[in-house]
RNA sequence: GCAUCGGUGCCCGAGCGGACCAAGGGAACGGCCUGCAAAGCCGUAAAGCCGCGGGUUCAAAUCCCGCCCGGUGCUCCA
C-alpha cells in the first residue's frame, strides 16, 4: 500500500485515489523570471520520481505542472532588461525545460501557462465574489480570510497566530480589511500588462492560477498537490482557501519536498561559483545529481555541494561499470528477481523511501557481481535485469557514460590497447605498463578481463 | 517570538518500540584475484553510550517533557 506524509495532517496516510487505478498529480512549477536553480531541480526531480513510480505501480497517471509567466518579478525583470514580459518568460521557460530534459525529467502531461488561463482565473474570482468570500477595492479584489474559519490548516496555525506575523515582511495594504487577506486580482498599473475583467483591467493574483488550472485540468478533488515546502504558506494555504471558498474539493494529498542548501561559500569558492543548475550540469553528470537526490529522502533539507556530488558521481560510476560488465557478460534474458523487486516496492511504498530503494539496488549489484564472479549465469541474469529495471523506474539510465556517441579517439585508443596486449603476450611488461601509463594520463582506464582488455574514460 | 523539519560513524545518509542490520553510498585499511594494476569479491576499523538532561516501557536512535544547535516558513521564493 502506497502512502505519503500529508502536509495537511502531518501523518503518513494511505494513498486513496479519487478514481481507482488512476492518479492525478499537480505540482507548482517555476515562475520564469530567471535561470533555474538547484531547488527547481530537486523539486522537479522529486515529482518526476513520484510520477514514474506511480506509473510503474500500475496507476494511470495524469500529471500537470504550471509555468507562471506573468508576475511582479517578471514585470520588473523585463523592465530592467528593456525587454518584454512574453519574451523574457519564453526565454526562461526554454531554459527551464532544457535543463529538466538534461536531468531526464519526463515532461508533465500538461504544462499550462498562467497567461493562457486568465479567463478561468477570472471565473474563479467571480465565483468567490458572488459567494461573498471576496471583496473589491480600488486596488483589486481580495480574498476575505475571516470568511473561512479553516484558514491556516495547512500551515498548522490559527488565523490569530498568523495575524501576529502578518506584515512583518511587506507593508500591509491599506485597502485590505484584514492583513491576512490576499489579492485575487490586481488592478492594472501604468505600463503593466493587463487583461479585461469585471473589475476593470488588471492581472491575476499569485495563487489563483494554480487553483484555476489544477481544478480545470484535473477536476475537483484531484489526488496529489505538491511543491517545495516553502510554498506551504502562503501559496498553498491561499490556493486551498480559494478552492474551499468556492466549495470545491481540492487536493486530497499534500506532498512537499524539502529545501536545498548550498553550504555557503565553501563550495561556491572552491568550485568557481555554481549557483545555477546550468553551472552544476556542466561540471557533473546530470545523473549524479539525480542519484544524490535519490539518496536523500525527499522531505528532508539537503545539502548539495561539490563533495556530495563527487560522492554521488563515484557511486554512479560503480553502477555504470556494473552495467558495462553485464553488457559484456552475454547473460541470457531474464525476468527481474521477484524478491528484490518486492523489497524495492515496499521501500518506495513507504512515503517514497528512495534512499532505501537505492540501497536495494546496490545490494543487488553486489549480489550480481558475485554471481558473475562464480559464473552463476542464471542468478546473475536475474539480478542484472532487476538492477536495470529498478534503476530505470527511478529515472536512472545506466551504462558507459550513458552516451551513445562514439568516442572520437576510439580508433587510436584501440590501437594502443592492441599494442599493449601484444607486448603483454610477449612478456614485455615494461612496454605494456608504459602504454597503460600513457593512456591513464589521458584519462583512459584499462581493464584486463578474461575476454580481453577493455577501456573506459575515468 | 510562533510554526515546522531536523541534529546518527571520517563524509553523505537510512531508521518511525523489540531480530546480532544502526541500511546503502563515498573515503580509508587488509585480503583474494591480477605479471603489476583496474574492476569485482571478502573483511576491518575503541567508528557513534544515535545533540544534551530527565521520563515512560520488560524493551527507545525510535514515544513524552525540558534544554542547546541548525534549516525553512511567518505575503508573491521549488
Amino acid at each position: 500500500m502506497l502512502r505519503f506524509t500529508d502536509s495537511l495532517t502531518g501523518d503518513k496516510t494511505d494513498f486513496v485515489p479519487r478514481d481507482p487505478g488512476k492518479a492525478s498529480v499537480y505540482w507548482c512549477g517555476p515562475t520564469v523570471y530567471d535561470l533555474p536553480h538547484l531547488g527547481h531541480a530537486r523539486s522537479t526531480l522529486a515529482f518526476d520520481i513520484l510520477v514514474r513510480y506511480l506509473r510503474w505501480s500500475g496507476y494511470e497517471v495524469c500529471s500537470a505542472s504550471n509555468i507562471t509567466d506573468i508576475d511582479d518579478k517578471i514585470i520588473a525583470r523585463a523592465a530592467e532588461e528593456d525587454s518584454t514580459e512574453p519574451e523574457l518568460a519564453a526565454r526562461f521557460e526554454r531554459a527551464f525545460i532544457d535543463q529538466m530534459d538534461l536531468l531526464n525529467i519526463a515532461h508533465p502531461d500538461l504544462r499550462p501557462r498562467a497567461t493562457e488561463y486568465v479567463e478561468q482565473m477570472i471565473a474563479v474570482v467571480a465565483d468567490l465574489v458572488d459567494r461573498e468570500m471576496a471583496y473589491t477595492t480600488d486596488s483589486g479584489v481580495y480574498f476575505a480570510v475571516d470568511r473561512l474559519p479553516e484558514y491556516g490548516a495547512l500551515v498548522h496555525r490559527s488565523p490569530e497566530e498568523l495575524r501576529e506575523g502578518a506584515g512583518a515582511r511587506v507593508d500591509v495594504d491599506d485597502d485590505k480589511a484584514d492583513p491576512l487577506d490576499f489579492a485575487l486580482w490586481k488592478a492594472a498599473k501604468e505600463g503593466e500588462p493587463s487583461w479585461d475583467s469585471p473589475w476593470g483591467p488588471g492581472r491575476p493574483g499569485w495563487h489563483i492560477e494554480c487553483v484555476a488550472m489544477s481544478l480545470d485540468l484535473l477536476g475537483d478533488g484531484f489526488d496529489i498537490h505538491g511543491g517545495g515546502d516553502d510554498l506551504i504558506f502562503p501559496h498553498h494555504e491561499n490556493e486551498r482557501a480559494e478552492a474551499l471558498g468556492c466549495e470545491r474539493a481540492f487536493a486530497t494529498h499534500w506532498v512537499h519536498n524539502g529545501m536545498v542548501q548550498v553550504g555557503g561559500e565553501k563550495m561556491s569558492k572552491s568550485l568557481g561559483n555554481f549557483t545555477t543548475l546550468g553551472d552544476l550540469l556542466e561540471a557533473w553528470d546530470p545523473r549524479a545529481l539525480r542519484l544524490l537526490v535519490l539518496q536523500t529522502h525527499y522531505r528532508r533539507t539537503m545539502e548539495i555541494g561539490s563533495d556530495t556530488l563527487d560522492q554521488a558521481a563515484a557511486a554512479l560510476g560503480r553502477l555504470d561499470t556494473f552495467a558495462d560488465r553485464i553488457g559484456q557478460a552475454d547473460l541470457p534474458p531474464s525476468e527481474p528477481d521477484p524478491g528484490v523487486v518486492e523489497r524495492f516496492r515496499s521501500a518506495m511504498d513507504d512515503d517514497l523511501g528512495t534512499p532505501a530503494a537505492v540501497a536495494v539496488i546496490f545490494d543487488a549489484v553486489r549480489d550480481a557481481n558475485r554471481a558473475i564472479d562464480i559464473e552463476d549465469e542464471t542468478g546473475a541474469a536475474a539480478l542484472a535485469s532487476t538492477v536495470t529495471t529498478l534503476a530505470s523506474v527511478l529515472g536512472l539510465g545506466l551504462g558507459s557514460r550513458g552516451s551513445s556517441a562514439p568516442d572520437p579517439e576510439a580508433t587510436e585508443i584501440d590501437a594502443m590497447v592492441a599494442d599493449r596486449s601484444a607486448a603483454k603476450a610477449a612478456g614485455d611488461y615494461a612496454q605494456a605498463d608504459s602504454i597503460r601509463e600513457a593512456l591513464t594520463t589521458r584519462g583512459i582506464q584499462l581493464e584486463d578481463t578474461p575476454a580481453g582488455t577493455t577501456w573506459r574514460r575515468a
